[in-house]
DNA sequence: GCAAGGATATTCT
DNA sequence: GAATATCCTTGCA
C-alpha cells in the first residue's frame, strides 16, 4: 500500500523518524525492486548543513515541493542520494534515505552491483541509489503515487525499533540527533548501536598541502 | 570490524 | 581554489 502524503508527518524531524521501517519501491519494466529503510537523516529547515539553506536555487527546488516529492542529487561526482521533501510547498527541508534491506528483487539489484554481497548491495546512499537504478531524472518525482518509484507502508513498520544519532559526515552541527536507524540491522551504514555523543566532536579530518 | 586515504564531478552554505 | 549529505581499496586485528 503507498503512503498517502496526508499520512506523513509534517514536521521533518518526525518524518524522518516516521520513514524507517517503511518499504521503500521501484517497479521497472523487469520487475519490482522493494526493500526496508532502515536509515535516514533529517535536513530541517534552518539547519545549515542543508542543501536548502542558501536559498532556492534550481538545483536545489525540489526540496522546497510539497512534502512527498525525491530531491536527487551527485555529491563527490560519483554518488547520487535519494532525498525526499518534508515540509509545505516553498519551504526548503527534506530527509536524506541513507540504507535499505533490500527485500524484493534482489537479482535486479545485484544485476547493478555485480559481486557485492546482498548486505551491502544498498547500505549507504550512494550505494542504494545505484542498486536501485535511481538518477538525475527522478529528481522531482512524486513518490506517493504508487507508481514507478514510491514509498509504501509496512504492516510491521511500528514494532522495528529506532534511535538517534548525530548525523554522519558533517562536520557542522554535529550535536544534532538528527539521524535515525534500526538499532542492530546489519543493513544500517555506519554505527548500528546505541552511541553517546561525545561532549566535543573529535572528528577533523586534517587538510594536508601537496 | 575498523581506520585512513585517493578518486571523481559539481558547486560555491 | 576549497568544499562537499560518498565509495572503494588497502592494511591491520
Amino acid at each position: 500500500m503507498p503512503l498517502r502524503r496526508e499520512e506523513l508527518p509534517l514536521e521533518t524531524i518526525e518524518l524522518a523518524r516516521f520513514m524507517v521501517g517503511k518499504y521503500l519501491v521501484h517497479d521497472v519494466p523487469d520487475g519490482r525492486m522493494s526493500g526496508r529503510i532502515v536509515e535516514t537523516e533529517a535536513y530541517p529547515l534552518g539547519d545549515s548543513t542543508s542543501h536548502a539553506f542558501a536559498g532556492r536555487r534550481v538545483w536545489n527546488g525540489s526540496m522546497f515541493l510539497e512534502r512527498g516529492h525525491a530531491y536527487v542529487r551527485l555529491t563527490y561526482g560519483t554518488a547520487y542520494m535519494l532525498n525526499m521533501s518534508s515540509a509545505a510547498e516553498g519551504t526548503g527541508a527534506g530527509i536524506l534515505i541513507r540504507a535499505i534491506e533490500p527485500l524484493e528483487g534482489i537479482a535486479l539489484m545485484e544485476a547493478r552491483r555485480p559481486g557485492v554481497p546482498l548486505r551491502d548491495l544498498a547500505r549507504g546512499p550512494g550505494r542504494l541509489t545505484v542498486a536501485l537504478g535511481i538518477g538525475q531524472s527522478f529528481d522531482g518525482a512524486d513518490l506517493c503515487t504508487g507508481r514507478g518509484l514510491w514509498i509504501g507502508e509496512a504492516p510491521d513498520a511500528e514494532a522495528v525499533p529506532v534511535a538517534a544519532t548525530k548525523r554522519i559526515r558533517l562536520s557542522r552541527e554535529m550535536h544534532l540527533p538528527l539521524r535515525f536507524y534500526v538499532p542492530g540491522s546489519p543493513y544500517v551504514s555506519g554505527p548500528r548501536k546505541l552511541l553517546v555523543i561525545p561532549p566535543s566532536g573529535a572528528v577533523v579530518r586534517g587538510s594536508s598541502k601537496g
